[in-house]
DNA sequence: AGGGATTCATAACTATGAGTTATCAAACAG
DNA sequence: CTGTTTGATAACTCATAGTTATGAATCCCT
């Protein structure tokens, strides 16, 4: 390990970094300049790596320690998370989590998973919010949340997928509507009828895939209206202004006014996925993950 | 920042938290055991969490200090591997890549890869080793590699994935065989012909693939060999063992005395993807990645 | 029970080295 | 050329990590 070297040096490198003047970095940092000079150059020859070039008493980072800067913001800033969250469990709480879903998770996933949690880890206080794929995925980047509950298929590198549970498409249909499961012939029975669908900014992945599912059955749909939002969705066929497309999970929950048609023979599939964001230190994500990695849903 | 501590208290603590015991960790760590125990303590109060149970003169780790004692091993492991990574940089290397790959990856999407890659870094270090999905994964959870190229749904939790290149099947036959693109009808011509595949070691997600095609077509393949090696499937169905089923992009290369006839009409793909340790602080990796999502293989 | 051994904590002392002030040489700006 | 600003060097001082000496509590043998 990094003998010899003290955090205060990294202190010091850091605002020195940052500055690129001795006198000014010295002043920030509350010692004086000939006692940070000094403590660079001892820095520098524990490590055995120029960290600045120093000529026309100009201060220039070399590339070694633009490196050093990029990756030792990170590391501390990691540290601090790994004390901050130590604070929690020494004051007693086992800690919080907070989970972000779409709206579909929370008919099956989640209760079966935040059940099976509590069993393990009861002290845990959990923030819930239902928000869109996209708005999580910039949560969890700025550690809003500490897991998502996704439909997409790809997202931005530092995070983290584990897929949960696969679960085919429905067709939703007002509860009155002529078809149902029996006689149900095909999706082009519908080509003239309009249709309510999630908008694309809910997950340009899952309206692609939505959207073949149309193209196979050969026609485009009539779309009346877009939503990001599930009941909004039911209470519209509810009202007879369309049919929709939607995972088969949403089911639970919404039988009222409203019925579900399978599509089992059609070959998309829509992937609940939980995501994190990888140097998350909270020390519940851990169990949480390994929890839902083990749950089987059914 | 965690200003008052010193990278000292955190050695210490890690001594400690391994000995449980003053004086052993304090003779380990070359100073007297009095010495240990201030340094512990000033810890304690200046981070304000209780790291150890003392009593009946049993040293004990707390929650918060199992936790602490955890993260902190981590968190100084990555510590290591940057320094080590900016002393590579400062010794004029730009550094070196460890490349894992399956064997179709270097028919397409490897030579396109490196050679982008080295327009923008022409002095990096490049290791290329072919070896199975399997061998990839644990090489890079033991950072032996920076990335690998594999052909696999899921990757344990820690390794990040990103997909590079959608690849249809196809069928390939000896030269001479009567079938060929024009007269072919579908694999179900094929269910007496022996087969030579890849062992499900190879990837078990991609066997059940290939097995899922043969089931599609209406038969259960008599598989004649199992191997793990492109080459020899070639070389078995050059010499008349049998046929083969294999990514497209094998074609390239390998025109000799095999013919290829693409499955465009069945529904299976078979995706490339890089996968990657998200731990890993090698410098390039970050440039290599960028390169990576932004080249279009067609 | 009681003496010896082992635990960690406390108190007072020592000495290492971080931080100080004073100064210098080099480069720049006018 | 002169005044100013830069970072480096040298000699000093003082804060504190580490020391030794000792104590209180617990265990462990007869």
């Amino acid at each position: 390990m990094s003998y010899q070297t003290e955090f205060r040096h990294f202190r010091y490198f850091l605002a020195l970094a940052e500055d690129l003047h001795f006198r000014k970095a010295s002043e920030r940092l509350f010692i004086s300049q000939p006692g940070l000079s000094r403590q660079i150059k001892q820095m520098e020859e524990a490590l055995g790596i120029n960290l600045f070039e120093r000529h026309n008493r100009k201060v220039k980072l070399t590339k070694a320690g633009e490196y050093m800067q990029r990756e030792l913001i990170n590391n501390f800033q990691r540290l601090d998370d790994i004390i901050s969250h130590a604070r929690l469990l020494n004051d007693g709480m086992d800690g919080n989590l907070k989970l972000g879903y779409v709206g579909s998770a929370m008919q099956l996933v989640i209760p079966d998973l935040l059940l099976k949690f509590k069993e393990e880890h009861p002290n845990v206080l959990f923030d819930i919010n239902e928000m869109d794929n996209n708005k999580q995925i910039k949560a969890l980047l700025k550690q809003e949340i500490d897991v998502g509950f996704v439909r997409m298929e790809r997202v931005p590198r530092g995070l983290n997928i584990l897929p949960l549970f696969e679960d085919t498409f429905s067709l939703v249909l007002p509860a009155e509507h002529k078809v149902d499961s029996g006689n149900f012939k095909g999706l082009s029975q519908f080509k003239d009828e309009p249709f309510i669908l999630f908008d694309s900014s809910y997950s340009q992945s899952y309206y692609e895939k939505v959207m073949q599912i149309f193209d196979d059955a050969g026609f485009a749909p009539i779309i009346s209206h877009n939503t990001v939002n599930a009941s909004s969705i039911f209470r519209l066929i509810e009202n007879n202004f369309g049919a929709s497309i939607v995972p088969t999970s949403l089911k639970l929950g919404y039988d009222m006014k409203i019925k579900f048609i399978e599509l089992d023979k059609i070959p998309q599939r829509t992937t609940l996925k939980l995501i994190w964001n990888s140097v998350n230190t909270n020390p519940l994500l851990e169990n949480f993950l390994n929890i839902a990695e083990n749950v089987d849903f059914k």
